[in-house]
DNA sequence: TGTACATCAGTGAACGCGCGTTCACTGATGTAC
DNA sequence: TGTACATCAGTGAACGCGCGTTCACTGATGTAC
């Protein structure tokens, strides 16, 4: 008997085979990053043939764009949760947005890295995705900052937690260091601003 | 006469193939990204039978290490030119490096980003040349800064002019705005550090 | 309770594609005599 | 100056690969009577 399906086995007909894919997915995206999403891939690893996945998303894309709008997801809830309560630190939430990312570093760079080889329907979806975050985040900015140039004040906390993110899930980094107190004294420095020079 | 490669006509025969390659890689590095190099494409560029980078390079891998190697070495060469008579201001540098990338973002990609998808060999060697570079400009700032935590304040500036060149480099920005002076603005708070909230 | 039937989530085979690389070759170049 | 030859940058054909997607199908599920 090769696929009996008796009912409570966990085979997938009616119903939990979409779920299966995003899971699968979300860890072949972790495992060999955003170029190494393969729909026979996932399947492979499902045991599945890979014309199934067809009856649950369009396309690769649509399965990539549903990874994507998780971790858009995912990301706000954490930012919410680490500015809750307190509400003139930032500290809280840069590190908040850097553990996210170097939780979960293939999804990260799917939602916002390597914009370009990716295919024309998911390449705009997962745009859209992204500058809706962003607004939600310097929307939340507004809010604890004196009004001139908030948006300045927004693009530079976004450019150091997305730098430090990427340079940290790249390894680029001394792996000699303790990145958690790396983390916080470089989130200091984006508060007090570079030591200057000594006078002359 | 298919091709009778006359002396002195732009045929390859005799050396000139291996340049004429790395330039047409280039080109289709910034057509398609890192993800879109080719050694079909390129050959079919150039007019060429594929097997013939073969004699040149020993892999399409050898190809994409020599455009990086190319990439470090204009980069450092900005860099310095940015940083040569002034000696306190960084803002010169963060804005070469910016620009830089904005120029070649297809070749900064390469350089920095997307560590995952390379082949092993490649990734070796692009990632060795990354830490090469970094020590390389943190040696430099060691001049210009205060002896404690110059390694905190290097990755603080990495952080930021990394995140902010992908940033734009993603068009995930305001179309809006001028770049160069939202790039002089964002690198004036590196300076000043955040404006504090004001007093309740 | 038992049978006929529509639904639709799954299947295997096949499509066309572009890729990096290998192979045995060819034919122009430039050198040795 | 003229001929024989070694070199080696180029060639076309072919390899095996994995991919996303389409196609006509099958067979279990759950519903209607």
């Amino acid at each position: 008997m090769p696929h009996p399906a008796e009912p409570g086995s966990d085979r997938y007909h009616r119903g939990n085979l979409r779920q299966a894919i995003l899971e699968t997915a979300r860890s072949l995206l972790e495992e060999a990053g955003p170029g190494g999403l393969s729909l026979r891939e996932i399947a492979r690893r499902l045991d599945v043939s890979a014309p199934s996945a067809y009856h649950h998303f369009a396309s690769l894309d649509a399965i990539a764009v549903a990874l994507a709008e998780q971790g858009f997801d995912e990301l706000t809830e954490r930012l919410k949760a680490a500015t809750g309560n307190l509400d003139g630190r930032l500290g809280p939430a840069g590190a908040a947005y850097i553990s996210f990312a170097r939780a979960n570093p293939g999804l990260y760079r799917l939602m916002f890295g390597e914009g370009f080889q990716m295919i024309s329907k998911k390449n705009l979806a997962v745009r859209s995705l992204r500058q809706r975050a962003y607004a939600t985040l310097s929307e939340d900015l507004r809010k604890r900052l004196p009004e001139p140039d908030v948006s300045t004040a927004a693009l530079f906390l976004w450019s150091l937690v997305h730098g430090l993110a990427l340079l940290m899930i790249d390894g680029q980094l001394d792996a000699a260091a303790d990145p958690n107190t790396m983390i916080d004294k470089v989130l200091r420095l984006a508060g007090t601003g570079l030591p200057r020079r000594p006078a002359t």
